[in-house]
DNA sequence: CACTGACTGGAGCGATCACTACAGGGACGT
DNA sequence: ACGTCCCTGTAGTGATCGCTCCAGTCAGTG
């Protein structure tokens, strides 16, 4: 396994190998945690060609969180398409449903994600600059899917979906951290109360504006 | 303010220095970017202060959390003592206004409990145990607290209990994360609203239990 | 077969990390 | 007056941090 088998020019499954390891360790020990050595220990690769890749360390965790991302979209529900559900309610139930499953299915981003977003120091790295952007990103297509569930054409509409969107969005956290602190959880229930506690709440501020 | 107003005897000050202040960074940056030389820094003492008190960063950060967890259940609700609500579901929603109040008013505990529960080296510190112990031993109060507020004599009221003290704390959990990471956020009728949405699973459960 | 350019290997840089040794310094009891 | 004990100040320790330098290796190109 040493020196044998890595051949030349493979500096894309490299490249690949050391997002992987990154990933893998910085979602278990946050920013901070993640040191070069453990990613060339983990990699086996020195840290030349980490360097050779990419930047410095905040490019390498930046990039990590994209490629993270990229590997839980793949899970997760592109919430452009809508199936072809009549009822709101159960329409929303199916989502958080998705929702929850790319959570417990490649937690990695999500757990990354909150631990870039809640360490805050003073000069902000990229990693986290670059997290909140794919936040922000999440939420406006969250925002977009609920103006298309909404009623079409009712008063401050737009509103009503911004607010549910940022709602959407911390009950995803509540629930991964939830999921992930205890087995017993009967998941899917949970889902359904929740999904239809966020479908009286969009009922109750749509009748709001009104 | 260098060295004037300092004067002898006055450990039990400094002790406090150091902490209040090792929570104000830790809060911020986590375990790992918290450092000596920071709380050195903030309070003006020297290191070997920092080690006169404490025996090393690890129980300095232990210590730090246990200070934060007091001074947070100075706001946060006891669960022992209940008002005199009859209508149970008021009552959820009386206790989950007050854990909210805690959770805005002194964010520090909560922000430091959640990412050290979050980063998880494989040698784990003391202080991330000791929030562990700590969240264990706020669920068994909320446990508690629950069957007695569950109808006396109900059948499976203790495991419904154990499993509406999970999702209790989940719940503050998403709650902590949305408030603070937006503001437009309408607190109080989002805790209205999980309020309902608790007390229908307690509902729901308990008729599954029966 | 020489050359190029993509990568690797190893050695080592200064800075910062957690932590320590030790010499005081000042409020006390005696 | 003197010693004791609590605490501070200085000046370090070795280890690890992120990062760099640069020679060496090997596939592809002409």
């Amino acid at each position: 396994m040493r020196k044998t088998a890595r051949r030349h020019q493979q500096g894309e499954e490299s490249r690949l190998r050391i997002l992987a390891a990154t990933l893998a360790i910085a979602a278990e020990r946050g920013y901070d945690g993640t040191s070069i050595a453990l990613v060339t220990e983990a990699t086996g690769l020195p840290a030349s060609s980490v360097y050779w890749h990419f930047r410095n360390k905040d490019e390498l965790l930046a990039e990590t969180l994209e490629f993270s991302y990229r590997r839980w979209r793949e899970t997760a529900p592109t919430w452009q398409d809508r199936v072809g559900i009549a009822d709101p309610a159960e329409e929303i139930r199916d989502r958080l449903h998705r929702a929850s499953r790319a959570i417990t299915e490649r937690p990695e981003f999500w757990r990354l994600g909150l631990m870039l977003g809640l360490a805050n120091r003073p000069k902000e790295p990229a990693a986290r600059r670059r997290y909140i952007e794919v936040r922000a990103e999440t939420r406006t297509a969250i925002r977009d899917w609920w103006e298309q569930v909404l009623p079409a054409g009712a008063a401050g509409a737009d509103q009503v979906a911004d607010r549910l969107s940022r709602f959407h969005l911390a009950v995803m956290d509540g629930l991964y951290i939830g999921v992930h602190s205890g087995r017993d959880w009967d998941l899917d229930r949970l889902v359904d109360l929740i999904a239809d506690g966020v479908h009286a709440q969009a009922v109750a501020w749509l009748a709001d504006a009104a």
